[in-house]
DNA sequence: TTGAAAGCGCTAACAT
DNA sequence: ATGTTAGCGCTTTCAA
């Protein structure tokens, strides 16, 4: 009887919260004193600390983070933004684990979400973050106008962009040199003989993918190799997407002698229709971006490689100093990318 | 002169952001009306909706959720709490993204935070999380007591398990069966012939290592094959550790013709050994988890697999159910995985 | 050293 | 249909 008593009210759960309040009253002193002891605040007789603590871990005290920098000075929410392409993209990952680390050194939390690359999307996302005054907001930014972010820098939120720039406002701005890591990834093909080298690029409404859409032109011209739009698609945005173009290229009567693949998921999608068609030791590749497994195919895949973890560090340092300091000039910090060679690169060309 | 006036005062922006104080005065009208048409409550002539809606335009007002939610009945903060292994593990940030659409549906925002698969780690996010007053936590539970949480449940904020169960409280858990999963994938390679299978393990503070351990002892047993301790290593948590651990058991006198690697990064470290060997078209393997390019490797790798994205979107689906009735029993759910057939594991003993 | 009162930006409850 | 007052849980200000 006692047992099920007792059990009854222990599931007579408190559904509430204890508040500063309740402590206070538990202790008995007032409301401002448990504030004080709570937050570390001088001024307190440790007797009186000592109560209150002891009031504060029966209850299970926990102050509310929202209560309080409501009124705080500075009203910071200790919380930032993070919009990537998708969370469950490993370039995006890699910048995401980045952001973490140095906002968690300064115990602001990330709120992260998924644009897939849709500006109304951004915008919603962006919407709801600042609802919740996020400290600042670090943007993969999709689209070609940023203006609707400026009500949030005259707020006072700051803003940077991760791998492309945001267009029509004034950020900070952590990028890579597109144009440049895409000339010398179609270089390295031009000067292994090759003349025939085939384009496989992103949608064009990502910023990044027109620019190595233009590192690629520019090479081929600055080699005098003779540019076949019929080598060049755009607007692949899908493993199967790249590797039906890889096919179709692969397959017609005059087919390219390399592959310089623009991005990650378009690069192993010209691997499949290479294993496919069994040209794989026959066709040089390409890619922009590193992809983990890489050094492990056969032929092992020579890529530009961007370094993640370094643009979400920077971005987050970034934002965290202009956060101190508003009137801080906008910077462009362009990474520099690396080639590293890993032998599908440097298969000879066989016609 | 004008201009640069101009400039001034373009430059001197408001620090601040409108309230709905300040839409009330430029409008007119009472606070509580511009309460009214912002959140579109019933009450309200068109007129007045008209005026209140240009006067927030003009001053680029937006509700501070946190001071909403303050008062409002229910006092949900739309948001959740979502603590992984790493952001920047692509078994995680699989499920991230799940939950992440799921959360999405619902107006939801997600927190997310990496523990690194330390106890501490985790138990000072969560208390990140419950300050913000998060709605719900979706958690990778690490250690072997979680009871710390049932604070957090008594109040009222649900809390689900993923991957792994959490221990000392009754919570929902998405799981797969690793024991069943593990015995699948080394009666793989026993039905295959071989007898020698060595066992490549995570950390043993991790749950489902534990269960997988546990699974192969099982498959070994049940087919009568000898289990070498020589043969069975755990606490190898990187790509490195795995291949070293690998290279080692390979080169001893009286090597394994098969592998089970039980994790991920186990698995690819186990590759790069074999490989470094030339020893990955004579040693059979089978890893746990799926990975990217599994199928464009040589040999393709067999693996169990499980639904990285099942998980998320179910654990996540459980929340909210939870939410909205706290007093359903707690449930464990356990997915199936799925052995995947690609090469590496149908290798006929060499020795 | 302590605490009472006012206020953060908003909504609930209750006028009018 | 509109506005006024109190109050969410906390911090700030100021008085004791």
């Amino acid at each position: 009887m006692t047992t099920l008593s007792q059990a009854r009210d222990g599931a007579r759960v408190e559904r509430r919260r204890a508040t500063m309040r309740d402590v206070a009253a538990l202790a008995g002193v007032g409301i401002k004193t448990v504030s004080r002891v709570v937050n570390g605040e001088p001024g307190v007789s440790p007797a009186m600390a000592e109560r209150v603590t002891a009031a504060a871990r029966t209850l299970n005290f926990q102050a509310d983070a929202r209560a309080s920098n409501l009124r705080r000075a500075g009203r910071r929410t200790h919380s930032l933004g993070l919009l990537l392409a998708s969370v469950d993209n490993p370039f995006a990952a890699a910048i995401h684990r980045a952001v973490e680390d140095v906002a968690a050194q300064r115990d602001v939390a990330v709120l992260s979400a998924s644009t897939d690359e849709r500006p109304e999307r951004e915008k919603a996302l962006v919407a709801t973050f600042t609802a919740r005054r996020v400290d600042g907001l670090i943007i993969t930014a999709t689209g070609d106008d940023h203006s609707y972010l400026q009500p949030e820098l005259d707020a006072g939120t700051p803003v940077v962009s991760v791998d492309r720039p945001a267009i029509g406002i004034e950020v900070d701005c952590v990028v890579v040199d597109n144009v440049e890591g895409a000339r010398s990834a179609t270089e390295h093909l031009l000067h292994a003989g090759h003349r025939r080298v085939a384009y496989l690029g992103d949608l064009p409404i990502i910023a990044t993918a027109r620019q190595r859409h233009e590192g690629y032109l520019s090479a081929m011209r600055g080699a005098g190799a003779p540019v076949d739009d019929g080598l060049v698609i755009d607007g692949l945005h899908s493993d199967e997407a790249a590797a039906a173009a890889a096919h179709r290229i692969l397959t017609q009567p005059d087919p390219p002698t390399a592959i310089f693949a623009s991005q990650n998921l378009i690069t192993t999608g010209a691997i499949h229709a290479l294993r496919a068609l069994g040209l794989h030791r026959e066709v040089a590749l390409v890619g922009f971006d590193d992809f983990s497994l890489a050094d492990l195919l056969e032929p092992a895949v020579t890529v530009v490689a961007q370094d993640p973890v370094a643009i979400g560090r920077i971005a987050a340092e970034r934002l965290f100093t202009r956060m101190e300091d508003h009137d801080r000039p906008v910077e462009q910090i362009v990474l520099p990318t690396r080639l590293v060679v890993r032998g599908s690169g440097e298969l000879p060309p066989r016609w």
